[in-house]
DNA sequence: TCTCGATGTATCGGCGCGATACATCGCGGC
DNA sequence: GCCGCGATGTATCGCGCCGATACATCGAGA
């Protein structure tokens, strides 16, 4: 995931690692964070993948070597770099729409395909749905067994919940009317990558994937949305 | 995290793995999840630094050995083990509001002294306000630069943290006037159907409850902002 | 001038997740 | 009768990621 979320970024513009750490917070916001002790390990393997290149600038100015100065790293995303990304891009199977992929995904909708946007809302929407539901039945059996912090808990984490299925809703609205409006196919938000139609290898087999166990449990490492 | 939240299960009864790991489900809620791969190695540190007992019933029934059969572990809290989650519910420092803290500690709130609860929902509130202003102030100044989605998702974000805010603050007024109403100390207990008015009973035999300043460390800044 | 906060690169210990393996038991279907 | 299947149950392994930490540079204000 955070390899997805770092060439997103450098697909914007090329970055040194602190920036990365920085525009990471910023545009994950409230899904995700990340650290040093991840981001740089996650570097070096996408560096071995291929996937960017790690530039040092200006390697004999003034100090030759052995004083063990480090200088600014830019990272840039190579060519396979932005196939990969946009296969990463273009994936709709159940790892856009859990909890883990669909923060990323969103982050970087402006650089998404309007059918693929629809397709993750509409996932992330049944995801959050049979949460919601598995929340409301296990409510409804135990509240009585419930001391009322434990209750209180309960209904604070369905409430959000509730909210968040509203908040896609009014996205997948949104994203409908404007598929109708232009015939279907623009890109939204700031324009910049032209993305359009150079890709489409990695035709993502949607894994059916039983749906495991109400899957419970928010964002694992996340927070309360 | 994990070792408070399964101190507080056992000390209502004792149990073994599949339970814990069931009741944790449910408990936590929204606020974590946790699995065996965390259990069980935590089960075993916890065992060896005292608080807990494991106990392997009926070992020489019908098979004797070598079958390799597993029988069912019965985890009982020790005396340490009262002791240290009493010190761990007086807690009323950074780790008991912060993120990872909070939901453990509010999950046991009915195992909790009043007034303790109080000053944990307080610096819980006092923090995620903290947030919140990050967000705002954020979110002002680079409003414009963002694409829809990103901004989308900040307002979010953003929405979602008011909302832990004011249910924080009925939370807080609740304890308040229930402290003005009786003497400040009863236990608000399982409520078992009537929460709400009165009850006090289930008497947690707690009478140690050692508070000790428990600070060290500094708000070690968390998520986003 | 001197310190302090922002910028910047990097590593380490360890917690906890997700997958996996294996075993028992009750229950309903055919 | 007996077969599978889901719930109950214990346990391990790899590894992603966090939090703390160490170090270095630089502009701005006390």
């Amino acid at each position: 995931m955070l390899e997805f979320a770092v060439l997103g970024l450098l697909n914007e513009a090329p970055m040194h690692g602190y920036e990365l750490r920085t525009r990471l917070k910023a545009v994950l916001g409230s899904f995700r964070a990340f650290s040093y002790g991840s981001l740089y390990p996650s570097l070096r393997r996408m560096r071995e993948a291929g996937w960017i290149t790690e530039e040092a600038p200006d390697p004999g100015a003034t100090a030759p070597a052995l004083t063990g100065k480090r200088g600014k790293v830019v990272y840039r995303l190579t060519a396979e770099g932005k196939e990969h990304l946009a296969a990463l891009l273009a994936e709709t199977g159940p790892k856009s729409y859990d909890d883990e992929g669909f923060g990323v995904h969103f982050a970087f909708f402006a650089q998404t395909d309007a059918e693929v946007r629809l397709r993750i809302l509409e996932g992330r929407r049944r995801r959050v749905e049979e949460r919601r539901d598995g929340l409301r039945t296990g409510l409804a059996r135990t509240r009585e067994k419930l001391d009322r912090y434990t209750l209180q808990l309960q209904e604070h984490g369905l409430d959000a919940v509730e909210r968040e299925v509203r908040w896609l809703s009014e996205l997948i609205d949104t994203e409908r009317s404007e598929q109708v409006d232009t015939g279907r196919g623009e890109q939204a938000g700031t324009g910049r990558g032209e993305n359009r139609g150079t890709d489409r290898s990695a035709r993502a087999e949607r894994g059916e994937m039983t749906d495991r166990p109400a899957n419970r449990g928010q964002p694992p490492r996340r927070r309360i949305e």
